[in-house]
DNA sequence: GTCTATACCAAGATAGAC
DNA sequence: GTCTATCTTGGTATAGAC
């Protein structure tokens, strides 16, 4: 019976420089021009070596998708209201079409239940409704959204916006996402 | 120089072939999983012969989108308002996920500049942004949407959660899509 | 210092677009 | 058939637990 050992240091220390490395080059390239050879040649490793870590280039990707989501986490620490963090994604994912369009793009294949990354938008998705819920009732206990709205339904639709919004914005739309989704928010006010 | 004779009938039916077959593959299989080999088996034809009819496997995907467009189209034409449309179609695509994700992949894919079907996005959005944005005032003027509503935004927003919804719809979403639009519909609702 | 899982590479199999 | 991309196979070198 073979023990597992676990990463080495240097495993480790790779691994970080490969998300990090990939993360800026799809923020250049987009998702379907980057290649696992210039994936491997930024961070000095052969395909195969790169691989070694991730195992497939899906499951790197994934991994890149969950750094993000851990990096825009830490960088909105500081903000309590889910609605408020969700809007200050979206004014900041215009400055990284790249990333945006791996995650439309993963997220719209990922539909597929056999899809290695699946299970991790199921998650991610269910877990952003639930916060975003809380946020709609905090609001409509504060006087800033009508009662009429029903919870889930707008979590639902925070995201759904967010994420059309921002597919549709690298389509020469005049409007800013975040500009839209604070339309919603005011025509959701108590008349 | 040679002067362009067109397809011949027999082209034209063949086109017409290949594209009832692709829809039908890809609503079936996916995008990504749909090899360009297989398409050419379903109609039998070889690759190049395939690809004499499209030029390339993008393109003849962009004309399976065009085709759903304007059997949608046809089969709506009886319905005057964009919104119940758009409304309509969402509905209707529950029953087809291939071809939803065909969408939402393609879209995704085709934010680059650089992509072929980039310019059918373009110009896709921006008329459907217009028609659903007439169809905002006709209602405000009903007196069915309040006028606090900027009708280009609420435009803007309806293709946004439409295409938003279908993608995340794909992920154990306890609402139907068209729920959620509803939903939105009747908060827009002069009090 | 020994041992073996981890880190990595060269070459090639496979498959897809064209 | 050609070109390009992902991923496998089979290997060597090294980190680091004991």
């Amino acid at each position: 019976m073979a023990t597992t050992r676990g990463p080495y240091a240097k495993g480790v220390a790779k691994r970080e420089e490969i998300l990090t490395a990939a993360l800026e080059v799809i923020a250049r390239n987009g998702y379907r021009k980057t290649s696992t050879r210039e994936l491997a040649a930024a961070v000095g490793l052969s395909e195969a070596g790169l691989l070694h870590y991730f195992g497939s280039k899906e499951k790197l990707f994934e991994a890149v998708l969950r750094a993000r989501d851990e990096a825009d986490t830490s960088r909105l620490s500081a903000e309590p209201d889910a609605i408020a963090k969700l809007s200050a994604i979206v004014r900041h994912n215009t400055d990284v079409p790249g990333l945006v369009q791996l995650y439309s793009t993963f997220s719209a294949e990922a539909g597929d239940p056999q899809h290695r990354a699946h299970e991790y938008f199921v998650e991610r998705y269910q877990r952003l409704r639930e916060t975003l819920a809380e946020s709609v009732q905090t609001r409509q206990a504060a006087g800033a959204v009508s009662t009429a709205a029903n919870p889930e339904k707008i979590a639902t639709m925070l995201i759904a916006l967010s994420d059309g919004l921002q597919v549709q914005s690298q389509f020469r739309l005049d409007a800013e996402p975040a500009e839209v989704l604070d339309h919603l928010l005011a025509l959701l006010r108590p008349e």
